[in-house]
Order: structure tokens, then C-alpha cells, then sequence
DNA sequence: GGCGCGCCTTGATCAGGATCAAGAAGTGCT
DNA sequence: AGCACTTCTTGATCCTGATCAAGGCGCGCC
């Protein structure tokens, strides 16, 4: 365990003024003179553990989390004890509104890899929200946005095919990457085969055979959780519906003209 | 259509201290010297038709709507042409908060029902709440109901079976239509069979046959959009998975001790 | 009231994906 | 390095729900 000084130490150098993301998080737009009104309330964390959790299902709404770096998956778990994906938080994504309504959290936060968190406390995010402008536009704008990913999430389960959603996922997946600064090309699934068919409302088996489906038709090189999309636009015309064009086929040479 | 006149007369007579809904929508937890303030900004619109839209794709964020009665679907319409159902608004719930990540919207809002709208417009919205903590607090909270509502949606689609869906859909709506003081055993939908089956991710048959097979097993009562709940218990039951027990089953008497 | 048009129900067939099962590959631990 | 465990892949079978098709009901309009 890290002594007690190594935190003071984490706090002074990783203000949000010297974070990577700090123009995607909350801090976006807001001057530097006012920033230091966010960085105080903000609770730096040590590195959260592979599967720890940053709140369970029940708990009271004490503060939302943004991962630096590391990923999260929110969980809730069905009455036969199963547990559902609900989402998947990159750096910079807030975790934690789904108890924004109740004030009590209805899903559980865990770590899918080590990973470094900024814990903001919600009621003096509020309240200094409510004195800078700025900040209050940024939080209902990165609070639009995870209603984005929630509706894109939505719009991959309605799709009746298994592969439509899978290269969504993938396509979709990518999207966010580019958007946090990191290759689109070139994942490396924090998450597995069972977490994405939970997610996708599939059986991992599914989510399996997609990937190699995908695989076969050139579209991406799968090595267990690395997935390199070498052919974005047409992972994109698939996730939309579009059968993939027989010419990238390497593996299946029967396509039709 | 109405006069000009009839518009001031609805703007004077229904302010948000006389809406029944007040204690469901922005409203709850203003003080009433507060709340002209709020009202001041709100603007109560002319009854909406069935097949009117409030926003359509793309349109930049000017407003966000409440209906007060009646009801909305939001739909996003993917590369075919064929819109998707994202989600039903019932009154009091907020309806536009899709474009708050973008300033665009990215869905379309369409009436299902004759129906009466107040409009919100978003920017003077944002700096009443900086400046009344308690409405900033409410319209997180709404939001925070909102994004709920959207977890309930992911949580029915990735349900395997369809009649765990549309059991899963009657519950959530009866509860909703409790929340807002209205009967949750007596439902009329106000929407088609094909809009539910877009929302869940089934067919429209595949709905028609699901309501027959609950009725049929003494579950509901249905005709065209009515829908009665004779076993609420049983239906939440069955929503979660189980089988419907034997006992009830009217039409199917061939069901197990 | 009667007619026409959506909307809903019901039937029959078929395919996509769930499930069960076994083996392979990867990962961590000692 | 070697072993045990988890995770992933692949195969075979079955079942649920999509799709195609036809008929009935209800509602609004003339």
C-alpha cells in the first residue's frame, strides 16, 4: 500500500489543469482562474483494483466518478442473480447517474482493468455548478452525452441481427476511442466476450462466432482481445445493415458478384 | 383554430402553481415566490395533434417540452428509412434532453394523442436553475428520471424472451401511469402495436401474440388498446422470468401442479 | 348507415441464435 | 517452467420469434 504523503503527492501533480482529458471532462470551457474551484472539490483516487467497485446497487448518491484512464462497467443485476451490462465507461465518461433520479445508485460500477479515478462529490459539484456558468453547461452537456451513448446502446439491441450489433459495438466502440485521443484502429477490449453479449443482449458464444465472422470477411484481425478494424467504413456499412461486400472476403470465396 | 386571445387565456390559467403535475415536473421543491419565476419562462403551446412533431432530427436545441396530457414517442430513424422507437413520454416527463450533449437533437418527437405542451426554452431554463438552487436540483433529478426511464428500455431489450419484454413494458407503464395519478390497471395505450414491437425489438405479430398469450393466461384483459391488469403481481413475475402459474390459466388447462 | 382503410389477430413456415458440449488458447500463480 | 483456471472458439441441435400471408375488427368519413 502507497503511504499516506503519496496521496498529497497524486493530488498536487494531477490537477484537472494538467489532465489529458481535461477538454473532454468537466473542466471543458471553464477559465483557469475558476478552475481551481472544480480541482478542490475533486478527490483523486489511488488505482482502483480489477474488479473493485466504485458503488454497489442501494447505495445513496454520494459522488460521480470519471476513470483517467481504465475502463468500468455498470452492472445491474436481474433477480436470478445474473448480472446485465448496462454500459461501458472510457476515460472521461462520468459514472454514476443512474442515481441522479432516485439518489441511490440502481447499478454497481466495477473496474474491468486497473484503473485511476477522479471522484467528484455530487452536492458541491451542485452547488459550485451553480456559481459558474461554465461548469453548470459543461455537466448538462457531459450528462447529454452519456444519454447519447445510452441511446446508441439502445439502438444496437433493437437490431434484429447479431452481427449489426456486433460491428455497432465494435464500430461504435472505436468512435470513442478516436474521440478520447487513442487509435480507432487498434483495440484492446478491456472487457470480455461475455460482458460484450451481456451488453448486446447475446450469448458470448454469439458474440464469439461474430468476431470471427468478421475476421473471415477481412473486415478485422481478432488475437483474443486485441481487434484491429482494418476496414472501418465497411465495419460501419455492416452495423447498418448492409450485407459485407464479397470481394474482401478472403476466407469465404463463394460470394456472389 | 383559436383566436389569439384563447392563447393569453391558457398562458394566465394554467401557470405551473395550477398544474396538477407540479408536484411531478420542474416544479417540485420551489417555493411559490420562486416559481413566477420559472413560469415566466415556460410557454404553454396550443394542443399538439396526433402525428405532430415537436423536433426533428437535426434540429438545433432550442427547448426542452413537458406534455401536461397526451403522449409522445421519440424515434430516431436508422439508414432504410424505418424509424425506431426510443422511448414514450408520458406527462410530466421531459422530452428533448437528447440534444444536450450535441445542441442537436437526434431523435424526432412525434404525438401519439391529441395533446397539450409546455416549452421550455433550454438556455433561459439553464440560467433560471443557476440562480434557484432548488430548480437546479429538481432538473437533475428529472434528467436523472430520464435517463432511468432509458436504463428500464436497455433492461427489456436484453431480455431473451419476448414475453418477458412486453411483461416487463405493461408493468413499467402501469407504474409510470401511477406515478402520474392515473390508473395502473387500466391502461389505454396510446400507442400502436407496431411502435411497441420498435421499442422492444420484436415484431409487431410477435406483440399481437404476446397480449393474447398473457390474456389467455388470465393475466390481462385485452381489447384493441385497452389493456386491463387482472394480476399485477403474477405480471411483474412473469416480467422477471418465471412462468406463469397454472392457476390462473383460463383458456390453457393443461398447465402442471 | 355503409364503405374503406388502418390496425390488429392468427396461421404456417423458416432461419438465426440460444443452448449444450467439448476442446483450445491464454493468464496467472507458485 | 509447469500447472490450474479462466476465457475463448468451434461444433451440433433445437426452439423462439421473424417473415409471409390472409382474414377480421374498429374507426372515421362520406
Amino acid at each position: 500500500m502507497a503511504s499516506p504523503l503519496s496521496i498529497d503527492l497524486v493530488q498536487l501533480r494531477h490537477g484537472c489543469a494538467q489532465c489529458s482529458l481535461q477538454q473532454l471532462c468537466l473542466p471543458a470551457g471553464i477559465e483557469a482562474s475558476e478552475l481551481t474551484r472544480l480541482d478542490e472539490i475533486v478527490k483523486r483516487r489511488r488505482p482502483v483494483q480489477r474488479g473493485e467497485r466504485l458503488f454497489r446497487f442501494g447505495d445513496p448518491l454520494h459522488a460521480v466518478y470519471v476513470a483517467r484512464d481504465g475502463a468500468f462497467k455498470t452492472t445491474s443485476l436481474n433477480e436470478e442473480g445474473e448480472e446485465q451490462v448496462i454500459g461501458f465507461h472510457l476515460p472521461g465518461e462520468l459514472i454514476g447517474l443512474d442515481a441522479l433520479g432516485s439518489g441511490a445508485h440502481r447499478c454497481e460500477a466495477v473496474a474491468l482493468n486497473t484503473a485511476n479515478v477522479c471522484e467528484v462529490p455530487f452536492e458541491e459539484l451542485a452547488s459550485v455548478a451553480a456559481q459558474l456558468p461554465s461548469l453548470q453547461q459543461q455537466l448538462l452537456r457531459v450528462i447529454g452525452q452519456s444519454v447519447g451513448r445510452d441511446h446508441d446502446h439502445m439502438e444496437m439491441l433493437v437490431r434484429r441481427h447479431a452481427n449489426e450489433r456486433i460491428a455497432l459495438f465494435l464500430h461504435g466502440l472505436g468512435e470513442r476511442m478516436r474521440y478520447i485521443g487513442q487509435s480507432s484502429a487498434d483495440l484492446k477490449l478491456p472487457m470480455s466476450r461475455e460482458d460484450i453479449g451481456s451488453f448486446l443482449g447475446l450469448a458470448l458464444e454469439t458474440v464469439s462466432r461474430g468476431f470471427t465472422r468478421l475476421q473471415e470477411d477481412g473486415l478485422i484481425t481478432v488475437t483474443g482481445r486485441r481487434v484491429e478494424v482494418l476496414h472501418p467504413a465497411e465495419l460501419n456499412r455492416l452495423a447498418h445493415g448492409f450485407e459485407a461486400p464479397a470481394e474482401l472476403a478472403a476466407g469465404r470465396a463463394l460470394g456472389r458478384a
